[in-house]
DNA sequence: AGCACGCCGACT
DNA sequence: GTCGGCGTGCTC
């Protein structure tokens, strides 16, 4: 009897078995159409069987086997069911993301006039001479045989994307294909060129979420083909059924958002580093701020340490100046210095960046007689005052509401604006430096990429003196006539409740300050903190990327945080929060009988209370052994599905969570 | 997650 | 008398 288990799209932990005459071998890995409970699905066949579980009069028979196209491949299906087993998901769920949309419904794209081959071999650019260390970093890469993780350690304008463009060039002279992951959507295109240009003969194909569902579903199977050489993209682009894989790069690797923060919450930075293991092939991990866990396997020898320690580029590093304001009486939040660094950039008519991580004119409107302060109504957040519009705004749930004209409490007129936004710095300079012209670059002033490419153009052409920005700007993009950064209001990070907050505040700025300076014209870097002391900041006075590492690290050591141990997060969100904390500490009884080397904290709120009216708890889990703890999410999850819940309530599990 | 079945409230 | 609320149970 011929039987095919499938991986279906719903949250449940297990295959479902399919009678299928007619298959065979081959159909491993391919789609297939079934009915399902009333209506039909696609999913993927994992295995064949020739028996089943289930009483033979319950199964039903496929409605067909997509064989019009190849079949996936065995590796990718393993890389899916690593995906389920580590992230506690079901595979159908895991198969069904790593699949684009498109292939997803059992659908294929029409197929494309194929790029016209490129007959004559053409020959690339010129290739930029190497400094000694990126020259080093080129060898130790074309020196390794199988599984080797290296971290490419080096600062902005070290030559790291050159080193990834000689290994990716050596990957390619053997027949090979190399994946490049990235944090941002928008670097890519930046990328995509550079690294056309340099192998114009090679086939790219490029994977993020912001590609049309055809274009996405082609790449997929030019990949799947073997038809691509490289394959370029953010994080759900470590996907990519890559046949003839030899090197997986994975740029910025200390970046966020290579952690998916909803349904599958995989790292993709870890699961490239798993996929190279399983593929016994290099990956490089490149950062100017490696995460401290990279960092850490770096220092313990599990991880190559390839050291990029000057700009490759003649130009000096930013000088870094702490700024005290703890005495000094500030101008609508900017410093003397600050302001005399601005001035003094307008005069040279040179490029000054404020950097503030905080978008709108105000964080809160308040009426200081009775004490009201603008509240969302679903959040447990202040609505932001933006000016700019006239609007209250929600950052979290998105709500919005006019700016009232009197205290919806008591009537009084004279609403206050607290705090200060990018708004409120714009509006500021724009008063002191008549002059001038400021450009505010932040999610709202660039909410498209197209305004955001008009405005980067005109930073580029010269035609902004001062920029008022959010982090926005620090990645990726180079500002040649930029020479002051100025970082205001960045202590809030250093006493935040996550125990993270230093590690990105760090990398935050030393990003940000990377911006500034070139050949001729140095840069300079404020940044203003009543804390002129802290460590971190003395850090980044000496660019000391390794000694705030290791202090970061003997912090976490001696607090039993990651990457000393090994945590994951159990979430629950409902009508009230009595509901969530009751359910998560169900969860918690239910666990503690199967907790061994594993430690379950009391279920608490989260830091975000609520959203979109929804009642938020947390569960941390914790051990000292990775293997533990997987160990005890398997068993403690099929008790989870089993726990009875209140109607509206939803859990979700977060392995090596990020957020807290 | 969907989707059906099922058993109680306020509408034509 | 029926539309519909969402609790419960199932999907090979």
């Amino acid at each position: 009897m011929n039987i095919v288990r499938v991986a279906l799209d719903v949250p449940l932990p297990r295959l479902f078995d399919y009678l299928a005459p007619d298959s065979d071998e081959s159909d491993i890995g391919r789609r297939v159409t079934v009915p399902f409970g009333t209506g039909s699905r696609t999913g993927v066949i994992i295995e064949l069987a020739t028996g089943s579980e289930q009483p033979g009069d319950k199964l039903k028979a496929v409605t067909g086997i997509l064989r019009d196209m190849p079949a996936l491949p065995a590796a990718w299906l393993a890389l899916c069911e690593f995906c389920a087993r580590y992230y506690q998901t079901p595979l159908g769920e895991v198969t069904s993301f790593a699949l684009p949309p498109m292939l997803r419904r059992g659908k294929l794209p029409r197929t494309k006039k194929p790029a016209a081959a490129t007959s004559e071999p053409v020959s690339g650019p010129a290739l930029p001479r190497l400094l000694a260390a990126q020259q080093a970093a080129v060898e130790a890469i074309a020196d390794i045989a199988g599984f080797h993780a290296l971290l490419l350690h080096g600062v902005t304008g070290s030559g790291k994307t050159e080193v990834y463009l000689r290994a990716i060039d050596a990957v390619l002279a053997r027949g090979g294909q190399a994946l490049m992951l990235v944090p941002e959507i928008a670097l890519t295109p930046q990328l995509e060129g550079r690294v056309a240009a340099r192998f114009p003969a090679a086939h790219i194909v490029c994977a993020n979420s912001g590609m049309a569902d055809a274009a996405r579903a082609r790449g997929f199977i030019e990949t799947l083909t073997g038809r691509a050489d490289i394959v370029l993209g953010t994080r759900l682009a470590v996907f990519m059924p890559l046949t003839r894989l030899q090197l997986i790069i994975v740029d910025e690797e200390h970046d966020a958002s290579f952690k998916q923060q909803e349904g599958l919450r995989y790292s993709a930075r870890d699961v490239a580093v798993w996929r190279a293991h399983q593929l016994n092939i290099p990956i490089v991990l490149g950062s100017a701020t490696p995460s401290l866990e990279t960092f850490h396997h770096a220092s313990t020898g599990r991880y190559q340490l390839l050291e990029l320690p000057e700009r490759a580029v003649a130009e000096a590093m930013p000088v870094v100046r702490i700024v005290d304001t703890r005495r000094e009486k500030l101008q609508e939040g900017l410093s003397a210095a600050l302001l005399e660094g601005l001035q003094q950039r307008l005069m040279r008519g040179e490029q000054s960046l404020v950097f503030l991580n905080r978008r709108g004119y105000a964080p809160v409107l308040a009426c200081p007689p009775c004490g009201w302060i603008s509240r969302c109504r679903r959040c447990a957040a202040n609505l932001v005052l933006h000016l700019a519009d006239q609007r209250l705004r929600c950052h979290h749930c998105g709500f919005e509401t006019r700016i009232p004209r009197a205290c919806p409490d008591c009537g009084n007129v004279d609403l206050l604006p607290f705090g200060r936004g990018t708004q409120r710095l714009e509006t500021m300079l724009v008063e002191r430096f008549p002059e001038a012209r400021v450009l505010r670059i932040d999610r709202d002033s660039a909410s498209t990429p197209k305004k955001w490419q008009t405005l980067l153009a005109s930073i580029h052409a010269g035609e902004a003196d001062i920029l008022v920005g959010t982090q926005m700007l620090a990645k990726g993009h180079d500002f040649p006539l930029l020479t002051l950064v100025g970082a205001v209001g960045a202590d809030a990070a250093l006493f935040a409740a996550d125990f993270r907050a230093p590690e990105r505040l760090f990398a935050q700025l030393m990003q940000v300050g990377g911006r500034s300076g070139r050949a001729d014209l140095p840069g300079e870097v404020l940044i203003q903190t009543e804390y002129p002391d802290h460590p971190l900041y003395r850090a980044l006075v000496d660019h000391d990327y390794v000694r705030f590492a290791r202090t970061q690290l003997d912090e976490r050591r001696i607090a039993g945080f990651p990457p000393f141990s090994f945590q994951a997060m159990l979430r629950a969100e409902a009508r009230t929060m009595e509901q969530s904390l009751a359910f998560l500490a169900a969860a918690r009884s239910a666990g503690e009988v199967l907790a061994d080397g594993v430690t379950l904290y009391d279920p608490v709120p989260m830091r975000m209370q609520r959203l979109m009216t929804l009642e938020r708890g947390q569960l941390l889990v914790e051990s000292l052994s990775r293997p533990a703890l997987q160990a005890f999410l398997a068993k403690w999850m099929e008790k989870l599905y089993a726990l009875k819940m209140p109607g509206g309530l939803r859990w979700h599990l977060d392995v090596d969570p990020l957020e807290f």
